[in-house]
DNA sequence: CACTTGACCTGTCCGC
DNA sequence: TGCGGACAGGTCAAGT
């Protein structure tokens, strides 16, 4: 479930490792992930260099010598892959929380070490979209769920999608105040929070795992809404919300279950979680019991303690 | 207009 | 063991 901070991790990744790289060519074999015609990834893809990478809310940007840029979402299982040569093998880690080593039996909990991998060779059953360098390197857009997409156009056309002419401000700008992200707030006074939080054109970049993280922060239940909330706790939370996006970044993000960066490599911040994920687990503030509940459609996790609806 | 639900997909897990 | 169904959750479209 890649977020602004795993999104952002895979940016900068990818900003060292394939700018001022040549594309040579591109396959795919699943339209929805690259709805491109041939002839625009001919004129525009093939043959161009990678100028910038970066990143806008939950979508991943390269931009192109030829004033085009690849824009790609994620969405739920979506990984850009990056691996140097066709020979070059990535290794493979158990996926799941808790391990038994068959070899040692050891046990080994938490959600793995940040350097391990969660995929094998490459490409998989899950490769959608594959690019190859010129150096002969190639970067892999899987995804298993078919979700996410990759796609080729003008780089000045990007601002003109319905998208990002709606999407709110990014939550990690430093122009951003805590008394702009109140007055967005409030714009759905009469919402739960937890929508709110999730509701891209109020603020950018926040899903399931933060939201959760960041209302625990602020001993807010998901369900208050968003009038009911006093401003001084408002505010508590935009700075919950700045602590766990950046803490994520600086953790390269959370691999609940598919996300690895641009190395194919799993992220960190499941390990520092205080909620997400944690159900019947002790709150490390109160000792009580975390709670799973369903609020706006999705899992919610919840101190029942120290988040009072 | 504001809000909720369903669709898009496939892999994993749980209960029978 | 095998199978059906629930669940995972980002975004858009459709429904209330």
């Amino acid at each position: 479930m890649p977020e602004l901070p795993e999104v952002e991790t895979v940016a900068i990744g990818l900003r060292k490792l394939i700018v001022g790289l040549s594309f040579q060519d591109l396959h795919f074999d699943w339209a929805k992930s690259f709805p491109n015609a041939q002839a625009d990834v001919d004129a525009f893809l093939i043959g161009s260099q990678v100028t910038a990478v970066r990143r806008r809310a939950k979508v991943l940007i390269i931009d192109l010598s030829t004033q085009y840029s690849l824009v790609i979402h994620l969405k739920m299982t979506g990984q850009m892959v990056y691996v140097k040569t066709k020979d070059e093998r990535l290794k493979t880690k158990d996926t799941r929380l808790k391990i038994k080593d068959v070899t040692d039996g050891e046990e080994r909990f938490g959600a793995g070490h940040p350097n391990d991998s969660l995929i094998g060779s490459l490409p998989d059953k899950s490769t959608r979209v594959t690019f190859t360098f010129a150096n002969g390197a190639h970067l892999y857009f899987n995804d298993f769920r078919k979700f996410g997409w990759v796609r080729l156009m003008p780089t000045i056309a990007i601002e003109e999608l319905d998208f990002f002419k709606k999407v709110g401000p990014e939550p990690l700008d430093a122009d951003f105040t805590a008394t702009q992200f109140i007055d967005r707030l409030m714009r759905r006074k009469n919402s739960n929070i937890k929508a709110v939080l999730l509701d891209q054109t109020v603020i950018a970049g926040v899903g399931n795992i933060y939201a959760d993280e960041s209302l625990w922060g602020a001993k807010i239940h998901p369900t208050t809404l968003v009038k009911d909330i006093p401003p001084a706790q408002l505010k508590t939370l935009f700075r919950e919300l700045q602590f766990v996006l950046n803490l994520a970044i600086e953790k390269g993000g959370s691999t609940d279950r598919n996300y690895v960066n641009a190395e194919g490599k799993r992220g960190s911040y499941m390990d520092f979680a205080r909620v997400f994920r944690r159900e019947k687990l002790p709150c490390p503030r109160c000792g009580a019991v975390i709670e799973k509940t369903r609020v706006a459609g999705r899992g919610t996790h919840v101190c029942p303690h120290c988040q009072l609806p």
